[in-house]
DNA sequence: TCCGAGGCTCTGTCA
DNA sequence: GAGCCTCGGA
């Protein structure tokens, strides 16, 4: 950059912003809200400020503080900071996500919190086998009390900056009758003796050096004269905290976000905190963005119309300088199979027309809608990338290759060599691992040290020690080797040599060759580290499922990963109650997460530039089995001027109907191939049927639902007095009266119950 | 110790 | 319908 960037009359990270855009830029000393509504140049804006600050020499790369939500977040400002700088800025080494920001902070302060600087950073899968094993040491009821829920509550204390001694009896009391928060203490003990920590622990560890040691905040508060956070919406309490405690005293403080994108308070997130900012930080100038570059104006209108639905917003209106464009379609099928046969077939037309697949998006409420499209572009051969569900390091196969390294590397890593102690299968079972672990019990040992010793005696079966010997032998042999060896180099002879890899060719199932694929993928992927201890370092939180391009493909992805992006043309499918709203969510957390789920369709409206198709499904298969739905409320919320509705029932309405009163069950074809299995709905299907607090359109589909309850009237033919059911809420029960379609259930668990015929299935 | 069969649960989104 | 767990047999 040239000296004279502040002189010039227009440098050329200013070109091309509005005026809005500018101030976000220029405004550099003291806290800044910039209110950026979907597609209105945040991302521009906010490197812009970046190169800003850089150009004018306000700080170094190295003095600001730029925190994103998603790596690919921080990877587009990183490569964007770079191009508007013509690569003259030497990468920001602060930039980053807020996992990654806060790791890279622990490593330097790990000792403060009685960790060592190469501690383990645990994934979701061993935060799981930790806290199931402390459950079990516990003495209680694992069925009862899940490890996975435990672990979402510790999430929770952890996001609201809670140490074990924060939680309190109330909150505790949310765990096995109080046992919670000491769980809780148990399990970061437990960290600690492992040295690891989880994601959480990356940010709270760091919280809690900040609130008691003032040399180490001050060291980054002299540091950062300014900081920068993207989708500040999405922060939580903890992440509040640690912001507020850097940010002080010079409050050079520019936060970025949109109220109504605001859809992560399953995990800690609070909107309070960008409604409250201005308080936080008197003074604070406010900025909006609200000139969309995105979207067509009948796009823009539909998702405005939806999300005027919410109380409690900011409020903003976002205008557009593009034509009309197209109406957002809203298209109601019969069934999943027929929603992906359509949209594919539209997908086809559009690739036909010489469109790009590039341009087209499947963004779906949950992961399992994602099956469908597969199923389908797999048969129709329609290239395709599903982004998210499993990231590529959360793969088994991943997982078991970086565990052979992590052990490797650091022999006291026990949870490493659980896991790979009889991967691939060398005759050490649980009878064996339990041996090994009362030996590292008593004598304080790691896992590994206690297997080499323990082969000194007689308490192992002369196979089962051999096995062993040999499993020890070699990774002493591969750490000698990890001195001399390039670590990718390392990493085939491991696989090989282990018998990894030949477990997995010797494997005929559909998907060894893909994990194969991944294995070779892993080991490419570790060249671009320096060395191995800098490749696990980063691997847990930057790896991602960022697969070599081949071509162009449609993309599939939950609405959540789709935050931040554009398509010229979106399907938005499965737009029924318990979907989208998600039932589960709505159970929950009531008119609040309502409003989330809604914010959630406003940012899956908003993703579309030309062209938004949403669909609803007739019936769908939950868990496998048949179940009919409504509508999402949210259909009868988008604006009509702004829509254009159609169906494409076969038939039309009447036959529809005609269909369901003929038969009463539409899918009795279904059912009997499947052995006489009656159609169950799940608790949210339920619910949603029996609510009617709504009244969602289109009114045809509750005409045919109420005339298939009518006829249920009659009750099935298949059950009797005495009989044993299955219903997908109450659990195992056998019937003791029926009357009709009604029956009165003696259920195992919840007692006598009243419920209708068509919930319960035959055991 | 391993493996297959059968029973049961489950799929809410991210780092 | 997949994935997990448990159980019984080899």
């Amino acid at each position: 950059m040239p000296e004279s960037a502040e002189l010039s009359p227009e440098p050329a990270y200013l070109r091309g912003l509005n005026p809005p855009q500018r101030e976000a830029v220029l405004t550099t000393e003291g806290p800044v809200l910039v209110l950026a509504g979907a597609g209105t140049g945040k991302t521009a804006a906010l490197t812009a400020r970046l190169a800003h600050l850089i150009a004018t020499r306000r700080a170094w790369p190295s003095q600001i503080l730029a925190v994103t939500f998603t790596n690919k977040a921080a990877r587009e400002m990183k490569e964007r900071v770079a191009a508007i700088s013509g690569g003259a800025i030497e990468g920001m080494p602060w930039l980053g996500t807020f996992h990654s920001v806060a790791a890279r902070m622990l490593r330097s302060h790990a000792e403060l919190v009685g960790l060592q600087s190469n501690f383990t950073i645990l994934d979701t899968d061993d935060q799981l086998r930790v806290l199931k094993q402390l459950i079990v040491a516990a003495n209680i009821d694992e069925k009862r009390w899940p490890a996975r829920q435990l672990a979402g509550l510790i999430d929770r204390w952890k996001n609201r900056g809670w140490t074990p001694k924060q939680v309190d009896a109330g909150e505790s009391e949310a765990f096995a009758a109080g046992r919670g928060a000491d769980l809780y203490a148990q399990y970061q003990e437990r960290l600690r003796t492992l040295n690891a920590c989880d994601f959480g622990d990356l940010l709270l560890h760091m919280l809690v050096i900040f609130r008691s040691h003032t040399d180490v905040l001050e060291s980054y508060r002299d540091r950062f004269r300014y900081i920068l956070v993207d989708e500040y919406q999405d922060t939580n309490q903890g992440q509040y905290e640690w912001l507020k405690l850097l940010a002080e005293p010079r409050r050079n403080l520019c936060c970025v976000g949109d109220d109504d994108q605001s859809i992560y308070s399953w995990r800690g997130a609070q909107v309070a905190n960008i409604l409250r900012f201005e308080k936080d930080f008197p003074g604070a100038k406010i900025v909006r963005l609200e000139q969309n570059y995105r979207s067509t104006s009948h796009i823009l209108a539909a998702a405005d119309g939806l999300i005027s639905n919410n109380a409690g917003r900011l409020g903003k209106t976002l205008w557009t300088e593009a034509g009309d464009g197209q109406k957002v379609r809203v298209i109601g099928i019969w069934d999943g199979p027929e929603e992906a046969r359509r949209i594919g077939e539209e997908i086809e037309r559009h690739e036909a027309r010489s469109g790009s697949l590039d341009d087209v998006a499947i963004l779906v409420r949950a992961q399992f809608q994602t099956r469908e499209f597969e199923e389908r572009f797999i048969a129709i051969g329609l290239n395709y990338q599903i982004i998210g569900g499993f990231r590529f390091y959360e793969r088994a196969e991943i997982r078991d290759a970086i565990a052979y390294l992590r052990l490797i590397v650091r022999p006291a890593d026990d949870l490493a060599f659980e896991r790979i102690v009889n991967t691939p299968k060398r005759g050490l079972g649980d009878k064996a691992v339990a041996t090994i672990h009362r030996h590292a019990r008593s004598t304080q040992q790691p896992l590994l040290v206690a297997a080499a010793t323990i082969l000194g005696t007689d308490e192992l079966t002369p196979q089962a020690r051999r096995s062993l010997g040999n499993f020890v032998a070699d990774i002493a042999r591969w750490r000698e080797m990890a001195s001399s060896l390039p670590h990718p180099e390392l990493a085939r002879i491991v696989l090989d040599e282990s018998g990894y890899t030949a477990m997995l060719q010797a494997d005929r199932s559909a998907e060894s060759a893909g994990r194969l694929e991944n294995l070779a993928e892993l080991t490419r992927a570790m060249e671009e580290y320096e060395n191995l201890g800098a490749f696990l370092e980063h691997v847990s939180l930057v790896m991602d499922n960022d697969e070599a391009r081949q071509g162009e493909r449609v993309t599939i992805m939950t609405i959540h990963a789709a935050k931040g992006l554009e398509f010229d043309i979106v399907y938005l499918p499965g737009w029924e109650e318990g979907v989208f709203p998600s039932q589960r969510s709505l159970d929950e957390g009531g008119l609040a997460s309502l409003e989330e789920e809604r914010r959630l369709a406003y940012v899956a409206i908003t993703r579309a530039r030309r062209k938004a198709t949403i669909m609803h499904a007739a019936n769908r298969r939950i868990y496998g089995q048949w179940t009919s739905s409504i509508p999402s409320r949210f259909l009868a919320e988008l604006p009509k001027g702004h829509i254009e509705e159609e169906t494409t029932m076969t038939g039309g309405e009447s036959l529809w109907r005609a269909q369901w009163s003929e038969r009463g069950d539409p899918f009795a074809h279904l059912a009997a191939a499947q052995s006489n299995r009656a159609s169950t709905r799940g608790p949210g299907w339920q619910r949603a049927s029996r609510g009617g607090s709504f009244n969602p359109e289109p009114q045809r589909i509750i005409e045919a639902r109420a005339s298939a309850v009518s006829l249920g009237n009659q009750g099935r033919s298949d059950l009797s007095v005495g009989q044993r059911v299955f219903h997908g809420k109450f659990g195992y029960g056998t019937i003791a009266e029926i009357e009709g379609n009604k029956l009165e259930i003696d259920f195992e668990k919840a007692g006598r119950k009243k419920v209708l015929d068509s919930f319960v299935s035959v055991t």
